[in-house]
DNA sequence: GTCTATAATTTGATAGAC
DNA sequence: GTCTATCAAATTATAGAC
């Protein structure tokens, strides 16, 4: 039997600390080098994992989006909503962090196609989980106002260094 | 009697560009070299009228809340959330331009903090001309909310390509 | 997989002539 | 005001040794 293999997992820490820095200050503030150092390994060795930063920035929309739509297909529709508003309220917890494809979308005029329209798949399964034909889903165009409030609030609390107006800006949601 | 001088007014055209590349993609998609060109100077010539790139950052920021604050102070407090969803939704309408103080807010983790006050400037003053004590006004909170889902809704039709998102995702504003 | 070394380009910024 | 020339630093990326 192979003694099980102590693995680095370098990809998920690089993928880690690309999210970050994106959920911060976007996806041109931060560099190879930078990832490179968080992670303990040199910014020549994270092109081994991925070769251009578009590879890396689709690879973490992807992921991102991935992640978030599985705790929404857990739910029922009728509590999704309160599941979207607790995610983002949790990111902003999480040292003030934004919704990854919010300001990615924000950037997005400069941005590779391919990282674009991970952007895009994220709203289209976000939007389709809460207008699922189930009991307790909205309408698609309901759905569209829940996202922009939800994005909008996130920005506000970061505007304003405070969950609270966050929680003010959704008061209207569910 | 001085001749009028034909001023080239370099500085605005600057802040001009400066102002687009931010709204399309961010305070660090845009290096001076490129604001040169599209003003058909060099780039040094840039640094005699903003010494550096915060302080160009910080005069588009100021400009753009004083001129948007200016169309709504003009305007009686019961039709300036029309006059808000209006702004934005012709924003969008040129070349799916974001708010500006919306992608510098997503991008704040990292910037410079004299271009993070502007873009606190911009929502006090929007928020307070929003919720004046006067008829028409709504309270603070309902102001975050609106402005919370025009920003957001605005995000949503640069994701999808249509105004239609942004419509759509504000039917319920006024 | 991880490294050293390095290339090619871009960046924000300065000095100084005109 | 605008330019040329230049700088130091940073960026993405590649080649090739170990």
């Amino acid at each position: 039997m192979a003694r099980p293999r102590l693995k680095s997992n370098n990809a998920g820490k690089l993928m880690d600390a690309a999210e970050r820095h994106i959920r911060q200050s976007g996806y041109n503030a931060f560099s190879f080098r930078e990832l490179a150092k968080e992670v303990g390994i040199k910014s020549s060795s994270v092109h081994y994992y991925f070769p251009t930063k578009v590879d890396l920035g689709a690879a973490v929309a992807r992921r991102y989006t991935d992640r978030f739509v599985a705790v929404l297909q857990e739910k029922s529709p009728s509590v999704r909503i309160q599941a979207c508003k607790k995610a983002f309220r949790e990111a902003y917890l999480t040292d003030g962090q934004m919704c990854l494809c919010g300001v990615l979308a924000s950037e997005s005029a400069a941005l590779p196609e391919v990282v674009a329209l991970e952007v895009r798949r994220f709203f289209d399964l976000c939007l389709g989980l809460l207008s699922e034909r189930k009991e307790g889903a909205v309408t698609r165009k309901e759905a569209l106002g829940i996202m922009a409030k939800l994005e909008g609030a996130l920005l506000l609390a970061r505007v304003y260094g405070a969950v609270q107006a966050f929680d003010e800006a959704t008061r209207s949601l569910q």
